[in-house]
RNA sequence: CGGGGUAUGGCGCAGUCUGGUAGCGCGUCUGCUUUGGGAGCAGAAGGUCAACGGUUCGAAUCCGUUUACCCCGACCA
């Protein structure tokens, strides 16, 4: 492509919407604009690089033989609402009406859909088992669009869907698509991880998460090295700590803490770490009242785990005032679970603490050395906290590590929900109905772009992992308008590359070394080629590649086997 | 949906408090010069100041209504 026919500007600033790097990124170099919240249109650059990823998924879908399709984007009513989720799935769905006042949505998934072509297609086990994908437009409302493509309404997803005759043959798949989908991310050269997830709304028992591992994630993963265990920070637990608590020591007693509400001024005030201090949460209870959640002082309440108590209200939400009010008689910054009346669980690591300060139910009173079993009943111990990074590893294998991850995979065994719920059966091999078990994968391709620039990047531009560079090669002519030489060096070279299939980025326009230079950095294109009067005095080209600081000189009658070999899988 | 904010040429912004008929940088176009890290000079095009209504001799500016967008919270590929 030359890019003097491209009519495609990059921005030297940004636009002031662009939070994060890849969002600023795809727009000043041209790769997307936007067009209202949410809705993105994909410009030449970019869409060459969602193609990319659409291309490696297809391949790897088919490797397992997996069949693509294509579903209508907008889905009648009746369907959602025989699954349940016309209402279930909340405002994320968009609802519509034609001229004949019948309603639709449009589709953010396609459980529904795909379960109507299952019960009309599949009437037999010796069908199954079987999976259908397909790469298509989605839209989900979000009630905050945000991050450019990363987090947008309208957006692309590959979608699949397997069917099968039992748990077993379910499992099977599933097991075949998290290596298919590693190997989409292996062959984007992406770093990336898997973890145990939570199935949330779409249901169904086990499902894992493909994450992109950037700072700038959204989700907080946790790994050990030493063993397989990999999961969703949601999910991860905190064992309890392995060995005796302490013995108590000195006898309980009170201090004053003005003011202090914060572990942090209270465990600078009293000397102690902030291990040492507990902290305890009020959060409302299953139809009226509170729950106590007690941990240490550095933890942080989980809220899957939180909820997961049977007395906790749904979603986690902190008791108001009045609540702590009927409680205790303090304000929450002093709230602690000596002589407490109410119902109180608490953290497998608080309840390991000896000789630990806690809020003394009185305003600017802390107690210090409290013990469990001396000063207050033992407690009703529980996995209530985030697991944080040196946490001994559930897979016994070491310890935990933590990282930020973008979310660009989900993989679901959905067993018979939706089959369940819309009559999906197919004859076993004994003639009797049986539902069909399934499973769903979803892999975001359009965030996979965006999750690639989070991972790939400096502060001059993107750095296109090679796989998924929208060219391999730029080559920039300077001062091509005005040097014939550099002109015909440049062109020749262009049209060898093309011949030898190399896919190149031809930088043509008439503009100044610097913006040449600049551009090709901001887009990313991992090979570089300079052509210069310069180098040409001396029969040379300039080779950089976008990683690396130096460039190096070559014959120009070498570049194309030196690329060629650059190039090479 | 709750809280906060913004809306002025393609992009980034000033002007609004204190009303007087719109300006700067970048980009675009023309010409000359320059040419290895976002060049210089000269000239030019481009704005119903988000929309509607009101106050006023006069509104980007004051008042009211509406809309769009952004940021912080709960969701997800």
């Amino acid at each position: 492509m030359r890019l003097s026919k491209l009519p495609i500007a990059t921005l030297r600033e940004t636009p002031a919407e662009a939070e994060i790097a890849s969002h600023r990124l795809m727009l000043r170099s041209g790769m997307v604009r936007r067009l209202a919240s949410g809705l993105f249109t994909w410009m030449p650059m970019g869409w060459r690089v969602a193609r990319i990823v659409e291309r490696v998924t297809r391949e790897e879908m088919e490797r397992i033989g997996a069949h693509e399709v294509l579903m209508p984007a907008v889905h009648p009513a009746e369907l959602w609402r025989e699954s349940g989720r016309w209402q279930d799935y909340g405002d994320l769905l968009l609802k519509m009406r034609d001229r004949g006042e019948r309603e639709y949505c449009f589709g953010p998934t396609h459980e529904e859909v795909v379960t109507d072509i299952a019960r009309r297609e599949l009437k037999s086990y010796r069908q199954l088992p079987v999976s259908f994908f397909q790469v298509q437009t989605k839209f989900r409302d979000e009630i905050r669009p945000r991050f450019g493509v990363m987090r947008s309404r309208e957006f692309i997803m590959k979608d699949s869907y397997s069917f099968h005759l039992n748990e077993e043959s379910l499992r099977e798949t599933y097991g075949r698509y998290r290596e298919a989908y590693s190997r989409v991310f292996e062959r984007l050269g992406l770093k990336f991880r898997v973890v145990q997830a939570d199935s949330g709304e779409i249901g169904g028992s086990k499902s894992q998460e493909f994450h992109v591992l950037a700072d700038s994630g959204e989700d907080l993963i946790a790994w050990c090295d030493g063993d397989d265990f990999a999961a969703n920070l949601e999910l991860a637990p905190a064992l309890p700590p392995e060995g005796q608590r302490a013995a108590p020591g000195a006898a309980m007693s009170e201090a004053h803490t003005p003011g202090m509400r914060t572990i942090r001024q209270v465990a600078a005030h009293l000397d102690r770490p902030p291990e040492d201090c507990l902290k305890m949460l009020l959060v409302k209870a299953e139809g009226g009242g509170v729950v106590a959640l007690v941990l240490c002082g550095q933890h942080e309440v989980n809220e899957l785990k939180a909820t997961g108590l049977p007395e906790v209200a749904k979603p986690l939400q902190l008791a108001n005032a009045q609540e702590v009010a009927q409680a205790a008689a303090c304000p929450p910054g002093f709230l602690g679970p000596v002589g407490l009346r109410v119902k109180t669980y608490v953290d497998h690591a608080a309840a390991h603490r000896a000789n630990f300060v806690c809020g003394a139910n009185r305003r600017d009173k802390h107690l210090v050395d409290v013990n469990w079993g001396r000063d207050l009943a033992e407690p009703e111990t529980a996995d209530l906290r985030n697991a944080v990074e040196g946490d001994r590893s559930p897979g016994g294998g070491g310890t935990l590590k933590i990282a930020r991850g973008i979310e660009v995979g989900h993989i679901f065994q959905l067993g018979d929900k939706y089959s369940r719920a819309m009559n999906a059966v197919v004859l076993d091999e004994n003639g009797a109905e049986r539902h069909m078990q399934m499973g769903c994968y979803g892999l975001g391709v359009t965030r996979t772009v965006a999750a690639a620039i989070e991972q790939n990047h400096d502060e001059r531009g993107i750095i296109w992992p090679e796989a998924m560079a929208p060219f391999s090669v730029v080559l920039v002519a300077l001062n091509m308008a005005r040097d014939e030489n550099v002109r015909a060096a440049a062109e020749q070279l262009h049209e060898s590359l093309r011949s030898q299939g190399v896919e190149v980025l031809f930088d043509d326009r008439d503009a100044s070394p610097g913006v040449k230079l600049a551009d090709a950095d901001l887009i990313g294109i991992p090979h570089r080629v300079v052509v210069s009067a310069r180098g040409l005095k001396q029969g040379t080209l300039e080779y950089k590649h976008r990683r690396s600081d130096t460039a190096e000189d070559l014959g120009a009658d070498e570049a194309v086997e030196f690329l060629q070999a650059r190039l090479a899988p």
